[in-house]
DNA sequence: CGTAATTTTGACTCCGCTCAATTGGCGTGG
DNA sequence: CCACGCCAATTGAGCGGAGTCAAAATTACG
């Protein structure tokens, strides 16, 4: 079972110790593309951060929403589970990647929202953001876009769920998964997954023995490396292949 | 029968004719919940009004975004459509709710959005809406709120997608749908589907033949009729037991 | 009123699921 | 350090739900 405690970092934290200016997810995350002026102004709403150990909750569904958070470090699992104690995972997110956005509408986190490594996160308290928005245009429309980037990205799961089939949807990840950890300077084409077989079924509409047979398949035909949670793609070309093959 | 259309007369379209404050739909629209003076101001932003003809786009995928729609009266589909041709409907949406959001982030429109029968949308200028939010903040909140509805809308689909069967799909569907009419004063039980098998089961990720031969077990189950378009939900609990029956 | 599009229904197939057994990895405690 | 136990992952065998292919029926629409 996942624990929803350590709401408190063990040790002091000291504030502003990383500001976002100088974070090197910057460019990835919620503050990109406002003027040094205005990022200044930001950091002061980034005044905590959050240390969540693996298999710790960030929040949980239904969890009296106040913050958005932004992925410093680890990596994350949000996840919904209906009346029937069905889980549906729903997202994996890294570094600069945010969390939290579905508790605006309503003030309670629709999902749960699960570190899958020892993850440290940033506090972005909504009333602050609110309130900043309002005052700093570019950080409004930043916002908004955020908001709008994560309904598209909702929408590219719902065609992956809703139009592919098995071997494609691993493929997608697998190639969404790469673009991901580029962008944030790491190999790639070498990395360790930090799912189980399990969630990484729910979240592609499997079940965790075909999401295992797949990997075999793939590292058969020579397209990846696959050893437990450690994957390596040798060729990058071979899995668009199989998106391009239509039916 | 239970039509949509018919809310507005032949007359040409004068502007402001009918006002966010008049408008039968105030109560589900982005204007919900702004004080009297707000929703005068916000209908300056409504300027204007746009017919869209059955089997006609609003936008397609790619085009410029401008603005954010809410349905004045009718019924649109929004989808994707990937490299290789293949169609994922994203949605269905109907009076009151708003198509384009997904533009905001990108500046041009991920979804295509086709009207289903004669339709009529407001138009909302994104700038204008921008400005707006930033002077008032009534506004910008529900605004993000609405964004974060729809972000929790997709998470519905992606577990109706990733985690059920396809009869527990339709079901959910069809209780969906009835709530919806509900809300706007239309009959719970009995409407008229704008959609056809086929762009129903793209929604629902499956086939045409599986949605048409689900509709027929429904009916002999006793649980809706079904002739053609037209469905008459008969047994509501019935349709919900499914949902809670796991497996 | 005729033609095209949509829907329904049937027969058969196959992809992914279920059930089950085995292997492998890892942390814990003796 | 190794043994144990637990959990995750792999693999196999067989099944079943949804897909595919095909044809007929019904409806919508120009």
């Amino acid at each position: 079972m996942y624990a929803v405690t350590a709401i408190k970092p063990a040790a002091a934290p000291k504030k502003y110790e990383v500001t976002c200016s100088n974070c090197n997810l910057r460019e990835l995350c919620l503050p990109h593309g406002l003027c040094a002026e205005d990022m200044a102004r930001f950091e002061h709403v980034v005044y905590a951060r959050r240390r969540i150990k693996r298999g710790e909750a960030l929040f949980a569904a239904g969890d009296e929403f106040k913050a958005v958070y932004a992925v410093r470090s680890g990596f994350f699992k949000t996840s919904l589970t209906d009346g029937e104690g069905r889980e549906q995972v729903t997202g994996f997110f890294m570094g600069g990647e945010l969390l939290g956005m579905d508790g605006i509408g309503t003030g309670r986190y629709n999902n749960a929202s699960i570190a899958l490594e020892d993850s440290e996160v940033c506090v972005l308290p909504y009333a602050l953001i609110e309130k900043m928005a309002a005052e700093m245009p570019s950080l409004q429309r930043h916002l908004h876009a955020v908001l709008s980037r994560e309904i598209v990205r909702d929408h590219g799961v719902m065609m992956l769920l809703g139009s592919m089939r098995a071997e494609e949807r691993l493929a997608t990840f697998l190639l969404n998964l790469s673009k991901r950890f580029t962008a944030r300077g790491f190999s790639p084409s070498e990395f360790h997954l930090r799912m189980t077989r399990d969630e990484l079924g729910s979240y592609l509409g499997l079940k965790l023995e075909t999401v295992s047979r797949l990997f075999s398949r793939f590292h058969d035909d020579g397209l990846i490396e696959v050893q437990q949670k450690h994957v390596r793609i040798r060729d990058i070309a071979g899995l668009t292949q199989i998106l391009a093959m239509r039916h």
